[in-house]
DNA sequence: GAATCACTCCAAAGCGCTTTGGATGGCAAA
DNA sequence: TTTGCCATCCAAAGCGCTTTGGAGTGATTC
C-alpha cells in the first residue's frame, strides 16, 4: 500500500495525507485522526527509496572498513564500537551503512559514498598520524568524524579520542611507582596515531623518572593474543627480561599471560601486566575485582558519542567542528605488583 | 552534477546517456565513447537515491543486531562475520544496511526493513530452536538467509549452518579416545539452537561410548573470558573435577587456562582443553602449531557464503531455499593430551 | 521507386514521496 | 454587504534516475 492507494481510500489528496502522518499543522484533528487509523489499518508505512529522493536525505552514516589482504585482521573494538553507535542511530531514525572494501578502493568509497548521496555522513575510523583520508572527506564537503586524530593535520576537523598520552603516562607511571625498571610496551601498529600517541606517553613517562628507554622492550604490530604471547615469549628469553608489561589491548595481554604461564612466572609477584582496556564486551575485564590492572575507557561508549556528535553536525550544518577528549580511568587489578627483588 | 546536466553538456537526451553509461546496445559506440568520456571529466555518479527508486531495488542487504539490557555482549563472531559477508556485499554492488535496535522492537525493524523497500534481502543471525522470526520473515515475503538453522521450525528456508552436532560429537569422541571420562561442556547459551545442537553431539558420543553425562560438568551462557573462568574454577574445585573442558569457542577456552594455571594445572598434562574455533581475526589460534585443540570452521568464510547465497536469491527469486552444512575440522593442539593416571 | 530494416536517438511517463503555491469556504471585523 | 483572514484542503511540480514506445535516417532489398 503505498500514499496514493491511501489517499484514495480516504478520498483525501496525497497531500493532505502526507502533511496528516507528518505532524503538520494545517489539518484538522478530526482528518488526522481518519487518516492515522487508515494508515494502520493498511499497514502504510512510507517507500523509504522515495522518502530519501523527496526529502534529499539518506537518513543513514557510513562506516567504512578497509579490508588488506596482509592486514586481514578485523579491528577488536569494531564489534562494541558499531554496537554503540548503531544504538544512537536506530534513536535517532537512521540507518548505518557499511562498506567494506579493499584498502585500495577506500578513497573511491568514500567518494562514491558522499557523491551518490548514499549517507548524510561518514565515520572515519582508526586514523595515522597524517591521515590522508581526512582531507579527502573535508574535500568531498560531507560530515563527518573522526573516531581518534591524525597528530599531524593541522586543519580543523570533528573528533573523539581518548586521551592516549595520558592514559599511558599514568599506566607506566604506575608501574614505576612500583619499583619496576624494565617495563616492556607491546604497542599496536605504529602507523596509527592513537599506538604513536600511546608510545609518547609511554616514553614520557620513563624520562620523568629517569629511566633510559630500552629499544628492545618496545614492539609493535597487530593486536592479536599471539602477537602478544610472540613478543612477551622473546622478551623474557632475552638477557635483560622486563619485569613488567604494558600492552595495547586486553587481547594481547591475554598472550603475555599465556607467555608467563609457560615462563613459570605469576603474574603480579614475579611478573606484573599491565594494558588499555577498552572494555570491549565478550572480554570483561571485570568491575569489582578486575583481573588487569588497565587505563579503562568504553569504546562502546565511544561509539555512541561518535553518533550523537554526528548527527549533530548533520542536523546543523556550517557548525564548527566538534571535538572531544576522552580521560581513561585506572583501575587496578591483580595482574600488578611490585617489583620483585633483584635475582 | 547530476544526469540532466551532464545530458545537457553533450547535447543529448538522458535516456542516450544513461543507456551508453549501463551498457546498452542501441548506442553508437562514438557516442558512448563521448558520454562516458565526459561522465569522467564531470565527476558524474548516479545518485543512488533516485536509482534505487527508478529500479525498486534498494541494493541493500539488511543485518539486524539486537540489543537487550540484559544481554550486553555483542556476539563475538559478529565482527569477522560481517566482514566477509561485507566483502562479498560490495564485489556485487551491494550495501549492508545494520541496525541496532533493542530486541523488543527486532520484529518492529523487520518489518520496517522489508515493508519500506529499505533492503532487498535480509540475514538471519543466532537462531533459537524455534525461532518466530523465521515464520516472521517468510511472511514479509522477502528473501532472507539464516546463518544457523532452528531444529523446531518446520517450514523449508535458507540456511548455512555448520554441523554442530558433528563437531561436538568429534571433539567428545577425541577426548573420550585419549582416555578422558570427566569431560566438561562449556556450552553457549541453550537458548540458541546451535548450542542445543552441540550439547546433543557432545552427550551422543559419551552415550556411544558408555560414559554416563554428569549434570555437575554442564554449564551454559555467554560465551565470555569471565564465563569460562568461573564455570572452569568452580568446576576444578568440586568434588570430582573434570580432567578435560570442552567450550564453545576460543573465548571461554581463554577463561578456563586461566582457570586451569590459577589451579597450577598444566594444559596437555593435568588437563586437556578443546573448543570450538570460529578462527576469529584477532585470536587465531595458531595453524601450523594451534594452541588449543578444536573442531575449526571459519566464521568469516560463512559470511562471505551467506552473503553469496542471498544475493543469488534475490537475483532469481521464486527458487527453492538454498541450504549448505558445512563440516568442522579437527586440529590438534598442544591443549589435549591423554588422560592423567589416577590420583 | 517503394518497402523493409537496422541503427541511433529522443520525449515522456513512471518510481512514491514531499512541498509549493494556490483554492475554497466560513466567519469575524469593518 | 464587503473585506480580510483563518482553517483546511488540493493540484501539480519537483527529487534524479530508468524504461517504454516511438521517430528519424540511411542502406538494403525487391
Amino acid at each position: 500500500m503505498n500514499l496514493k492507494e491511501l489517499s484514495q481510500q480516504l478520498n483525501l489528496s496525497q497531500t493532505t495525507v502526507s502533511r496528516a502522518l507528518n505532524g503538520y499543522p494545517e489539518v484538522n484533528e478530526i482528518t488526522r485522526r481518519r487518516v492515522t487509523d487508515a494508515a494502520a489499518k493498511f499497514n502504510y508505512r512510507p517507500n523509504r527509496r522515495a522518502l530519501t529522493l523527496a526529502t534529499g536525505k539518506s537518513m543513514s552514516i557510513g562506516h567504512i572498513i578497509p579490508v588488506s589482504r596482509r592486514n586481514e585482521i578485523v579491528n577488536i573494538v569494531f564489534a562494541d564500537f558499531i554496537a554503540g553507535a548503531g544504538e544512537v542511530y536506530s534513536m535517532n531514525g537512521y540507518n548505518m551503512t557499511l562498506s567494506v572494501v579493499p584498502d585500495a578502493q577506500e578513497f573511491e568509497a568514500f567518494r562514491n559514498a558522499a557523491e551518490t548521496g548514499a549517507v548524510d555522513g561518514i565515520i572515519l575510523q582508526s586514523p595515522t598520524r597524517d591521515d590522508p583520508r581526512i582531507p579527502h572527506l573535508a574535500a568531498l564537503n560531507i560530515p563527518f568524524l573522526v573516531h581518534g586524530r591524525a597528530t599531524a593535520i593541522k586543519q580543523p576537523y570533528s573528533w573523539l579520542d581518548v586521551n592516549n598520552l595520558r592514559a599511558f603516562e599514568v599506566l607506566t607511571g604506575h608501574l614505576l611507582s612500583l619499583g619496576h625498571r624494565r617495563i616492556a610496551l607491546i604497542n599496536g601498529q605504529e602507523r596509527l596515531d592513537f599506538a604513536l600517541r600511546r608510545r609518547a606517553g609511554y616514553l614520557s613517562a620513563l624520562k620523568d623518572a629517569g629511566v633510559a628507554a630500552d629499544p628492545d622492550l618496545m614492539t609493535t604490530g597487530e593486536m592479536s593474543e599471539q602477537n602478544g604471547f610472540a613478543a612477551a615469549q622473546s622478551m623474557l628469553a632475552g638477557p635483560r627480561p622486563p619485569t613488567a608489561f604494558i600492552t595495547s589491548s586486553v587481547v594481547p595481554a591475554l598472550g603475555v599471560r599465556r607467555a608467563a604461564a609457560e615462563a613459570g612466572l605469576r603474574l603480579g609477584q614475579d611478573l606484573s601486566l599491565a594494558c588499555f582496556d577498552d572494555d570491549i564486551s565478550f572480554l570483561p575485564n571485570g568491575d569489582a575485582r578486575p583481573v588487569f590492572t588497565a587505563m579503562r575507557s568504553s569504546v562502546r561508549d565511544a561509539g555512541r558519542r561518535c553518533a550523537e556528535m554526528l548527527i549533530e553536525q548533520i542536523r546543523s550544518p556550517g557548525g564548527p567542528p566538534l571535538t572531544e577528549l576522552w580521560e581513561a580511568s585506572l583501575v587496578s587489578g591483580s595482574s600488578t605488583g611490585p617489583c620483585p627483588a633483584k635475582d
